[in-house]
DNA sequence: AAGTTCTTATTAC
DNA sequence: CTAACGGTAATAAGAACTT
């Protein structure tokens, strides 16, 4: 299908949007669910926060000791995994009734293909008039969302799931945005480099040196170049920069690798400590395993070492092993390796095993 | 010299 | 005082190793 119109919905601040349906005191408050803050000694992140506490500077993946600095009065709540989940199964089964073709990111973002739904019935029609029919789709899937878990939802509507994506985050919150072909170039253009999937703080810090700052700049840019500065990645920008992107809406992913990692309360040296921890990421990681008909290929032992230096080892093998004590004996012997090589405190410690199947 | 494995870096949610 | 930074997963690049 050459012309397709693709749709992508995120969920606006979802956790905490849960949090503040199921607690309606907590209306007109900055909320913030994530790590536990710990009066601001607390280790982990901030993973949602709602609007009223960003306005404060808290932000998703913030340090939770700066979002406790930033506003110590604000709700601080853990992350109710459960409870979310079940909630997005709940909106996950209303989007897919409006397209077969149905992509799910994560537990509050998801991708439609409407090709076939709003492109092909009337023959007669444009393809630029499927846009008005993909645009009264998002409303309704909107409108059926909200009256059914009282949760409010961005949609973007593009020519593929680059445009789509994109258009929802500048449209949030409670907003829908559609882009048509011939809009692309005039959206894109003043948007900052960052705005791109797939280029991050890193990537944008070398095109910030380059002088290139919006997509408009990184547009005028030649592919060639951007191949020669960031590799296969740099193609891709080089695209992106331009609207195009030819991913397809659905294809699941087979699991590569499963893995557990845990960060202590204090960095640490104690073997008390560090090696009943280790037995429980193995233990997890193998039930974990047990899960889905996995054999498993290779082993990976990760180290954070205070200061954050990141250490790992692994270990891979020709024929596909699958049994617990060959994982544990495989996974202590790294970690070894890594604590004796590195005489530091350690942050954090973690286990990976490449699957197959 | 080529092919495989290992290690680290970057990104995203 | 000047940083503070989780957990899970994928992918890419280059180094280090086998063969």
């Amino acid at each position: 299908m050459k012309n397709r119109i693709i749709l992508h919905i995120d969920m606006d601040y979802f956790f905490a949007q849960i949090e503040e349906r199921e607690n309606p005191q907590f209306k007109g408050k900055p909320v913030v669910v994530g790590a536990d803050p710990k009066e601001g000694k607390g280790r982990g992140v901030v993973s949602t926060a709602n609007y009223i506490a960003r306005k404060y500077g808290i932000h998703s993946a913030m340090p939770i000791s700066k979002a406790y600095q930033l506003c110590p009065k604000a709700v601080f709540l853990p992350v109710n995994h459960e409870l979310y989940q079940k909630v997005s199964e709940n909106i996950m089964n209303i989007v897919k009734k409006y397209s077969p073709r149905f992509e799910l990111v994560s537990l509050d973002e998801a991708y439609l293909d409407l090709s076939e739904t709003v492109v092909k019935p009337l023959l007669w029609q444009s393809y630029y008039d499927s846009y008005k029919k993909g645009e009264v789709l998002a409303k309704k899937l909107k409108k059926e969302i909200f009256k059914k878990e009282k949760l409010t939802s961005t949609v973007g509507i593009g020519p593929n799931k680059l445009i789509a994506k994109m258009a929802s985050v500048e449209a949030k919150p409670d907003g829908l945005l559609v882009i048509k072909p011939n809009q692309i170039q005039k959206f894109l253009n003043p948007l900052d480099v960052e705005k791109i999937p797939g280029v991050g703080p890193k990537t944008a810090e070398v095109l910030r040196k380059l002088g290139v700052n919006k997509i408009k700049e990184l547009s005028k840019i030649k592919k060639s170049k951007l191949k020669e500065i960031f590799g296969k990645v740099g193609k891709d920008i080089a695209d992106k920069a331009r609207g195009i992107d030819k991913s397809e809406v659905c294809p699941k992913t087979e699991v590569k690798s499963v893995g557990k990692e845990h960060t202590f309360d204090k960095d640490t040296r104690d073997p008390e400590i560090i090696f009943p921890t280790f037995e429980k990421i193995i233990k997890e990681v193998w039930q974990e395993l047990q899960r889905g008909d996995f054999s498993i290929q290779g082993v990976s032992v990760i180290c954070r070492f205070q200061g954050f230096e990141t250490k790992s080892k692994q270990k891979s093998f020709e024929k596909a092993k699958s049994n617990l004590e060959f994982l544990e004996k495989t996974a202590k012997k790294l970690l070894l390796e890594l604590l004796l090589k590195n005489q530091n405190l350690v942050r954090l410690i973690g286990l990976r095993v490449k699957v197959e199947e």
